[in-house]
DNA sequence: CGGTCTTGGTGTACACCAAGACCGGTGCGGTACT
């Protein structure tokens, strides 16, 4: 049983710190005490430490399932940074020998990095398998919820991966759980006895606002008003690749801000380039899809608009708690377009097949270009998955989906408080009531009052940081 | 699904409308090609 005393001493070897922030101590305890642990701590409340130290004080492989590779590669290079030289991360983007070389010496490890497809190569998962990892980390394990079964479906085997590499002690963290996803979570990973290490997810000095239109020209009218007036840096959020383009260039034109786009068609040097350039305050705004966020630790972002509607309350919680990490006021706006939730069903429909489809796919093995939905059919066919199987759970998913757009639609509608409703829907207690609340408590949206009127001219000159923080900014550090 | 843009036919020469086409998110790994 390693003791309290033992995480305390290798936290100021290893970090300089003397204490711990809220949650950490009690996961590691948890860990420590031979639970299975799903800590829900928000971002930035250092998720990392908790499995790095943990790794530290039992000297036995961490094994951390991620979803992005680009997340793997800061993590190692922060481990590398810190002195941790046995740190890896096992991708598609390595040579093959260099993978090679890795899985072959994978006891020469403390911390290894991969994404559930590559965890559930036979080779790879033999591999981790003989070495016995002490504790499997499931990262940002809301994925398993939210992207399952219709996107990323190896998400949905890792509850057999981890039964196949002998039940190690798992840690799943997150960011943004409600009880169902929490139910789910555990229900996939198969561990509903896990323990619950639970941080409070209110976020009080952010100003919650929905303004309805009935004319998309009147929204667009808006969000330039917007941007020209608001407090930068910001972020907006669009369900169209297309949409984000045209906005990012029309804010170009119409504002003084300088403004991108970040989406999943940008190449990876253009994506890096943006990311870099906002986090360094030489980008005021990012139009942005929902693949912008996810290791995106900015601390003083001022607004997030949503000009589309996110797929469900749990993603839109995660999306505006980008703003305001230093605790100043910040502002969450969401522009409602009448009609604007059919993109969100279409969106779904796409995505998740029907039991006709279902059928043929299952029937007829894809071809070279086959559809999404055809390779997913397959995928869960050759894992054991059986036909009615396969139906019931994308037609869970498609009623589960739909559910999930009216409690939006709630959201949007409500007339009274709209932070009462979210703590509601996150099965959490209401806080302490905030004085700037959302819309409905405070009768429209007041930037003046808020402090978040632009007051001076955007760029007086480029300040340029000194290199030891544009250093710091590019590793993510805290 | 539903809005927006393009195409094509009409009847009488440049405008009009109806029918049809198009579009709409998130990433891993591997494989086949230059």
């Amino acid at each position: 049983m390693i003791s309290n005393d033992q995480f305390y001493q290798t936290l100021r070897l290893r970090f300089g710190f003397d204490s711990f922030r809220p949650g950490q101590l009690e996961a590691l305890t948890s860990l420590a005490s031979g639970q299975n642990t799903l800590a829900v701590l928000p971002t930035g409340a250092g998720k990392t430490l908790i499995y790095e130290l943990y790794g530290a004080v039992t000297h036995q492989l961490v094994l951390v399932v991620s979803p992005l590779i680009s997340l793997m590669q800061d993590q190692v290079i922060s481990l590398n940074v810190r002195g941790e030289k046995r740190a890896a991360a096992l991708t598609s983007q390595m040579s093959r020998s260099e993978h090679q070389w890795v899985v072959n010496h994978l006891k020469f490890y403390r911390y290894l990095f991969v994404s559930p497809e590559m965890l559930s190569q036979p080779q790879v998962l033999a591999a981790v398998k003989a070495v016995k990892p002490g504790l499997l980390v499931v990262d940002e394990a809301h994925c398993i919820s939210t992207w399952g079964p219709d996107f990323r479906p190896e998400y949905l085997l890792l509850g057999q991966i981890r039964h196949q590499l002998g039940d190690p002690l798992t840690l799943m963290t997150t960011a943004t759980a409600t009880n169902r996803v929490k139910a789910d979570i555990k229900r996939k990973m198969q561990l509903s006895k896990a323990a619950e290490i639970i941080q409070p997810v209110d976020r009080p000095n952010i100003f919650l606002d929905v303004e309805r239109f009935e004319a998309a020209d009147d929204k667009d009218a808006r969000l330039v008003e917007l941007v020209s007036e608001l407090r930068t840096p910001g972020v907006i959020y669009f369900s169209s690749k297309k949409k984000a383009n045209e906005m990012a260039e029309l804010l170009n034109a119409k504002t003084s801000c300088r403004v991108a786009a970040y989406h999943a068609d940008l190449d990876a040097e253009t994506r890096f380039k943006v990311q870099q350039q906002f986090m360094q305050d030489q980008l005021d705004v990012i139009c942005a899809t929902s693949a912008f966020g996810m290791g995106i630790d900015k601390n003083n972002i001022r607004f997030v608009i949503h000009y589309h509607l996110p797929g469900d309350l749990e993603s839109y919680w995660q999306e505006i708690g980008r703003a305001g990490r230093d605790g100043q006021q910040s502002v969450a706006i969401l522009l409602y377009l009448s009609g604007d939730e059919q993109l969100s069903q279409f969106l779904s429909d796409a995505t998740v097949p029907q039991d006709d489809e279902i059928s043929y796919y299952f029937k007829h093995q894809p071809q070279e270009n086959s559809a999404e939905k055809a390779n997913l059919i397959w995928f869960y066919k050759q894992h054991g998955y059986r036909e009615e199987q396969i139906k019931l759970a994308f037609t869970k998913r498609r009623e589960q989906r739909a559910l999930a757009l009216s409690q939006l639609m709630t959201y949007v509608r409500i007339p009274t408080c709209k932070r009462a409703f979210i703590q509601g829907y996150f099965g959490q207690p209401i806080a302490s009531k905030v004085s700037q609340c959302c819309v409905n408590d405070s009768e429209g949206l007041d930037l003046q009052q808020l402090g978040l009127l632009v007051s001076t001219p955007v760029s007086s000159g480029t300040q340029q940081a000194d290199w030891q923080t544009i250093i710091a900014q590019l590793f993510n550090f805290s």
